[in-house]
DNA sequence: AAAGAGAATTCACTATCGGAAAATTCCTTT
DNA sequence: AAAGGAATTTTCCGATAGTGAATTCTCTTT
């Protein structure tokens, strides 16, 4: 069985990159061991073995416990190499990310001027007191992650009884569960925010 | 660390289509029989029965030919296995996410126990004072987005020279680009680390 | 260089997939 | 309702996926 492909260079696109490859490439980006996943996806190493050599065609049994130990989507066993844009990088300095407010929030965006990203960091100062001062939940696409930096919160969900979240804490959840958060201590909360699949705001 | 809604690990009985249905599905949508649809993807139609009853798990190559026969994409008999999170929530307090540690900084692993996460976020401490501590640039497929806590750190990529970021100063970055943090205060340096498409370390 | 440790592969074996054909179910037609 | 034919399921068996143990490979350490 040979191997053509074999060149040393970068990320290569290959629409017909084997099973095999994708699956060596995806463990060793994770830094795992055949053991190490085999332990997470419960298969053995032996057989991790053989299908990263092409020796083996795996069940679609084997293959779902297989991305769920590499805590991926089972698509993206077949998706080949994914599109990476090249290596962009951006810096924004205490206080100067872009300002928005709504009447809930003071947002900083942070790193505003990379588009398309992957997740969208912010930092907020929440305004509201009440969850009264909230029409209704909010909820969109993604996943949402809260780390509070001062002051203390309480983050109030669809399915879940209300949490206090003090400096230091942080929280992550499934922003399709309506979801608000308001201040509850005397000073003014301060929360660094990262919500994934967000379309990119602002400025055409 | 609390996690209210997970039944432990993996009896979690997902809501999703499975592939017996997907198949019966897409094979009635296009109107064939199980012989008929056997012919156009060389499998037999005993083995298609087994497999929308459920009685089978189809290795890769089966699913190939399948999909081929259907005439589909292959990602698409996965349409139901999807990543759908249902709203799930898991809150880390102050100093209780997971500790790990290599040689250049040490890591606490936010709201660990939610795994498959989009995103991975982590308060990291940060030993290194000297890019020679580090072997050579980090590089691995996503992007990345650092917010310092406390301290002063200096991160060092392949494509840029060396930038110098405080307190309250952010950067979000392409991580398949060769990168090293390393701490250029007096004081050790603590940083809010955010990484897309990560696999979370396991917490036995 | 030898020893040792850990990772990857190979080996021997069992469980299961997948094919051919028999058996059954599900029509349509009389 | 019965007959006939097509679609589906079941049965049986060879081929191969998947396991644990043994072996080989690849480092680091002394």
């Amino acid at each position: 069985m040979a191997d053509l492909s074999a060149s040393p260079e970068l990320p290569q696109v290959s629409p017909t990159e084997p099973l095999s490859t994708i699956v060596r490439r995806l463990r060793r980006e994770a830094g795992l061991t055949l053991s190490e996943l085999g332990k997470r996806s419960d298969i053995s190493s032996s057989a991790l073995s053989k299908i990263e050599n092409g020796q083996m065609s795996p069940t679609y049994d084997t293959m779902q416990r297989l991305a769920d130990g590499l805590g991926i989507d089972i698509t993206d066993l077949f998706a080949g190499q994914r599109r990476q844009s090249t290596g962009r990088l951006t810096v924004t300095r205490h206080g100067q990310g872009v300002r928005q407010s709504i009447a809930q929030y003071d947002y900083e965006m942070l790193c505003a001027d990379v588009r398309r990203k992957q997740f969208v960091p912010m930092l907020a100062t929440i305004k509201a007191n009440d969850l009264k001062d909230f029409p209704n939940l909010v909820s969109h696409e993604g996943e949402e992650f809260i780390f509070v930096l001062d002051g203390r919160i309480t983050l109030n969900t669809e399915h879940y009884s209300p949490m206090v979240l003090e400096a230091g804490d942080s929280c992550y959840f499934d922003s399709t569960m309506g979801h608000a958060v308001v201040s509850t201590g005397d000073a003014a909360a301060t929360i660094l925010w990262v919500c994934s699949r967000i379309v990119a705001p602002l400025s055409e």
